[in-house]
DNA sequence: CAATTAAAATACCAAAAGGTATTATATCAA
DNA sequence: TTGATATAATACCTTTTGGTATTTTAATTG
């Protein structure tokens, strides 16, 4: 069920984007996502349900664990709305430039 | 002062894409802009101060108008964000091989 | 100048969001 | 079985958010 709107809803949050880039690196069950913050248990929960809301992140539940996924296609949304509104194709070209000549400095 | 924070926060709203929405077709004030909302020219000027925050659209004062154009660069946060999560190139390959057959029927 | 119009400023309100604390459940392991 | 552990479910609290209403201010136009 994530629409537009949960999704951008999801990404809002620092806390929740914070979660995706660590969920990035690997799989992680709800308390091992909590020793990266200071908050409770019950509070990492509820934005791993946002997340979940907005198609970011799936759970697998596994005995009494259960282990976080980010599901990378749900990014399709955003990009996908992005698009509309990026320029003609010579800025995005002046943009790509940019960002080329940035990483040799 | 546009963040990433900022930035996103501004896009997790409906009322604000559709004001960026409509200001992709050509820039508008605050009073042609309430024409296409439920709601008071004071909500929709929240609206466009928050989007100002996130760096998604400026303001140039002319007499007693204030023309709000969408400000394009901005988007380049997101999809720069979005770029970290993005899988494996033989995933968006395979996504653009759907988009486009997609296109197609 | 007077009347109108576009926006700014302020105060206020209800609902949603982000968080805690507490209690209950279910599973693993000794 | 018994204890520890990972999560679920509530209830509750505070701040932020999305919105209105009202009053001011400042340009325009007749």
């Amino acid at each position: 069920m994530p629409t537009e709107q949960t999704t951008f809803r999801a990404l809002a949050d620092p806390t929740r984007r914070q979660i995706l880039r660590l969920l990035n690196g690997h799989d992680m069950t709800i308390g091992e996502l909590t020793e990266h913050f200071p908050m409770t248990r019950a509070a990492v929960k509820k934005h791993l349900g946002v997340l979940e809301e907005g198609g970011l992140v799936s759970v697998e539940i596994k005995g009494r664990e259960r282990i976080n996924r980010l599901e990378r296609g749900a990014f399709a949304v955003v990009t996908d709305w992005v698009e509309e509104f990026e320029g003609p194709v010579e800025d995005r070209l002046t943009a790509l430039r940019n960002s080329i000549s940035k990483e040799w400095n």
